[in-house]
DNA sequence: AACACGTGGTA
DNA sequence: TTACCAAGTGT
């Protein structure tokens, strides 16, 4: 075994996170299963996600759905709710998707190899390599955010990603022991995540300092080379809050795409500014529309400022399709965050957290 | 290959 | 505040 093998797995038999979907490198050896299916969950759940924003949902979703055949079960629309909030919604459509396959076409039971994983919806090359090593044994070469950095490092690769990432794949590979594949892989993340970081990696305590070109020729922070991010646009429009007494109007959004599948109240297009335009205009009914003010969020590859206008007291037979739903009870929807800021900026305590009354 | 696709945390 | 970043995938 190459010595950054051997050294990251000691590593991390002392030093790796506990994690609530992790089984421990001690309870591995006392024979503790791992169960795919919390595996795969919590991959898919990661994947450009931090680890504190996904634990609790893995908790909520384990708890409700504790095997894919009961995902299975449950309706897209649920998948969705619980789903809110965390972010890239595709996810949330794939995963249904691929719990369906997993208990139509392979009897309940997840596929143990890469093809096969890869070939489900959601799992890519990441995702396939992680759960094949971590829950099946197979000495595949995981690659991540994570990976690419300790690696970039370790051997002072200077090709900008993504093309330097057949190369680190290669070296990953290498690497990859054929016992414990699922660990090491771990134990390299781990370490990406916390001692060699983005910034001000911790290389005085980092069991892979003598091993580190990076660190032995140059500075590790200048490693991984990215390519420059371009400027991220600003788009704008107008949403529209309806209330009759207590209830707000919502509607859902198209199957695909941005937010797709989600709830929303209704709004305008979101296009490039256009100077005098507020949006008004395209109200989606009549109503006594009253400016409330605007918002402002920032996708991954635009900002989106949207003025919010609400109207009190709607006539509910002149608004056709969508729903009605009580403020008290929006926290049961499919509302991105988005929609809950331009919600929120009419209605500032719609999800307040309900106060006892008296 | 390049772009679409969310959100929240950090410096 | 702006900028970057976090266990990527699909097209």
């Amino acid at each position: 075994m190459q010595p950054i093998t051997a050294r990251s797995l000691v590593w991390y038999d002392s030093y790796h996170r506990t994690l609530p979907w992790r089984i421990s490198p001690r309870e591995r050896r006392l024979g503790a299963p791992i169960d795919p299916y919390r595996i795969w969950l919590s991959e898919i759940m990661l994947q450009q996600t931090t680890v504190e924003a996904v634990k609790s949902y893995f908790l909520a979703f384990t708890k409700r759905w504790p095997t894919v055949g009961d995902l299975g079960a449950a309706s897209q629309d649920d998948v969705l709710r619980a789903w809110a909030g965390l972010g890239y919604y595709s996810r949330a459509r794939n995963l249904k998707k691929c719990a369906d396959i997993i208990v139509s076409e392979h009897g309940g039971r997840f596929p143990s190899d890469l093809p096969g994983l890869k070939s489900l919806p959601g799992i890519g090359d990441y995702t396939a390599a992680a759960i094949a090593s971590i829950a099946f044994d197979v000495p595949a070469a995981v690659v991540d955010g994570n990976v690419e950095r300790v690696v970039t490092r370790l051997y002072a690769i200077a090709t900008p990603l993504p093309l330097a990432k057949t190369e680190i794949r290669m070296r990953m590979q290498a690497l990859t022991p054929q016992e414990r594949s699922g660990d090491f892989a771990q134990a390299m993340m781990d370490l990406g995540a916390t001692i060699c970081t983005p910034r001000r990696p911790a290389c005085a305590i980092c069991p892979l300092n003598d091993n580190c070109q990076a660190l032995q020729s140059t500075d590790p922070e200048l490693f991984p080379v990215k390519a420059p991010k371009k400027e991220k646009p600003i788009r704008v429009g107008a949403a529209f809050v309806a209330l009759a007494d207590d209830e707000i109007h919502l509607r859902s959004r198209v199957e695909t795409g941005l937010l797709g599948g989600m709830s929303e109240v209704p709004t305008t297009q979101w296009t490039a500014r256009v100077d005098g335009e507020t949006g008004l205009d395209a109200a989606p009914f009549a109503a006594n529309w009253i400016a409330a003010g605007s918002i402002s969020h920032v996708f991954t590859h635009f900002e989106l400022r949207l003025n919010i206008y609400k109207a009190d007291e709607v006539e509910k037979a002149h608004v056709s399709g969508g729903w009605w739903v009580k403020v008290a009870n929006l926290g049961d929807e499919a509302l991105p965050t988005v929609m809950k800021k331009a919600i929120a900026a009419a209605v500032p305590d719609a999800f307040a957290r309900r106060r006892k009354a008296g």
